[in-house]
RNA sequence: GGUGCCAUCGCCAAGUGGUAAGGCCGCAGCCUGCAAAGCUGCUAUCCCCAGUUCAAAUCUGGGUGGCACCUCCA
């Protein structure tokens, strides 16, 4: 396995702190709104790392948090005037129910910061009692950027005081601009947590460091856990600053490796909150199969930003049918895990830094010349085997071609369309069978305006939604 | 202003020193009653300029053009 580093700035061989394991953080959702398009891809380029690892034979424990204190849930609870439970219960479902849709596999470990308040109170202590973090008068606690000689090691910045931007909420006693809170006193009453340092909030930053330290972090290594990943935006501040916590509290580094997946751009255009034009997912799953959104968001570089528009949806859909349509032909021929060449290559490919593009170009090679040898072939009984093994590992890997391909043609259609294209297919065979074309084209060019594209075969006529 | 990334066929997109993968679109053919699907064939010298090298899309320098982070954000 070679991952890119983004705080090296290099590729690098994997080497596991414990030899056969793979520890990874990935920084998950802040639970006040749907899920966009964004978390998707993030989900699933984290999704697919730890499958690549696992088919490596990595025994790999991977973390997402739950972001469940925020002042933005706050927020929302209060408008709506509901608990903040509730709105996070809420909006964690349904991040779930959206990431079983496009096929991302829970994480082994999923922390919730209210389920982690200890954690974060230790870390808190530990900063303050080694001289890390102080206190304002006002209760605050912030972490003390100069107390760290590695600060901005991460993100290689440059500190200039003259044109950084205060926050607008920062404490007039704070040592340093850079500073961050560890915990907010909040007087206003809204919504606290006890803590040993009075009624308040925790920083956001500070849950990670927390989690991970509770969670997953090895005790006596060099390193608290293998790799940290998350989106490209958060390597500055939120992993730096999380990287100074853990360093300071600790005696050990945060991560070994740190990976940062790409933007998601809509038309070219920046998605963001402040803008207000963020991208459900929700709203992609009512166009499109979840499937087809797993396939079109990982079909490029994890690292580069993405610029999705359904122009290239599209063309990623008919790639994708492309795999079905493969599996259409070998329907209901049993299982097979043998080994062959073309697992072997595709696993390659994609331990190269999730080359997703060399391995979508093997399976397009494995699909024709499959293809091909079915067209041609007399008996195929070993290719057919071979075949079946490679879709099965295609669909353990890269999880694409979970579905059955019959119903995976028909998304989108419901239960009355269905009755009806079957009538007026039936009506067409029969108008073939009397040799009456003229009608059986008719019939086609109705079916047609369903949406819904006729393919006659030797075992009969099938339809697939265009 | 600071830091960093990118620029490959009409579109999407690999390739980081050895002579340009793959997909979409398009064209031609095979197959088909006709289609669809499938298969076969055809389509780029890599933003510009200079340099290093036997050899560069790949390295260096300089341009030009995009973009990101520095503020909640995946």
């Amino acid at each position: 396995m070679h991952i890119f580093d983004s705080v090296q700035k290099t590729k690098r061989k994997f080497e596991p702190l414990v030899i056969g394991k793979a520890t990874l953080y990935v920084c998950g959702p802040t639970v006040y709104d749907d899920a966009h398009l964004g978390h998707a891809k993030s989900a699933l380029v984290f999704d697919l790392l730890t499958r690549v690892f696992r088919a490596n034979g990595y025994e790999v424990t991977y973390a997402r948090n739950i972001t469940d204190i925020d002042d933005k849930i706050i927020k929302k609870a209060i408008e709506q005037k509901k608990d903040i439970k509730s709105i996070t219960d809420f909006y964690t479902e349904a991040f779930h129910a959206e990431m079983e849709q496009i096929g991302v596999q829970r994480p082994d470990i999923e922390p919730k910061a209210t389920e982690s308040l200890d954690a974060m109170f230790t870390l808190i202590q530990k900063l303050i009692a080694s001289g890390h973090a102080y206190k304002t008068s006002d209760g605050d606690v912030y972490f003390d950027t100069q107390s760290d000689h590695e600060y901005l090691s991460l993100s290689h910045r440059v500190q200039d005081e003259s044109q950084r931007q205060e926050r607008v909420e920062s404490s007039e006693e704070k040592k340093n601009p850079a500073d961050f809170a560890l915990w907010k006193n909040v007087k206003d009453g809204s919504v606290t947590f006890d803590s040993p340092f009075g009624a308040g909030r925790p920083g956001w930053h500070l849950e990670c460091s927390a989690m991970i330290e509770k969670h997953l972090a090895y005790k006596d290594k060099p390193y608290a856990i293998d790799i940290h990943g998350g989106g490209a935006d958060l390597l500055f501040p939120h992993h730096e600053n999380e990287a100074a916590q853990t360093r300071c509290a600790t005696k050990h580094e945060l991560a070994n490796y740190w990976m940062h997946n790409g933007f998601v751009n809509i038309d070219g255009e920046k998605m963001s909150k402040s803008l207000g034009n963020s991208f459900f997912l929700k709203d992609a799953l009512r166009e499109y199969d979840g499937e087809v959104l797993r396939f079109y968001l990982l079909s490029s570089h994890y690292r580069s930003n993405f610029n999705f528009n359904t122009h290239d949806l599209e063309a990623s859909k008919k790639r994708l049918d492309r795999l079905y349509r493969l599996k259409k032909r070998l329907f209901g021929l049993g299982a097979n895990n043998e080994e062959t060449p073309f697992k072997k290559e595709l696993l390659t490919a994609l331990s190269d830094d999730l080359n997703i593009s060399a391995a979508l170009a093997l399976i397009d090679e494995m699909i024709a010349h499959a293809n091909e040898t079915l067209d041609t072939a007399g008996k195929h009984k070993a290719l057919k085997k071979e075949l079946i093994a490679n879709l099965a590992y295609i669909e353990e890997v890269l999880g694409f071609g979970v579905k059955n391909p019959y119903e995976y043609f028909q998304f989108g259609v419901d239960e009355a369309t269905k009755q009806k294209l079957s009538e007026l297919i039936e009506a067409r065979n029969e108008a073939k069978k009397a040799k009456d074309f003229e009608r059986s084209d008719a019939l086609r060019e109705e079916i047609l305006s369903f949406g819904v594209q006729l393919m006659d075969t030797p075992h009969g006529t099938f339809w697939e939604k265009v």
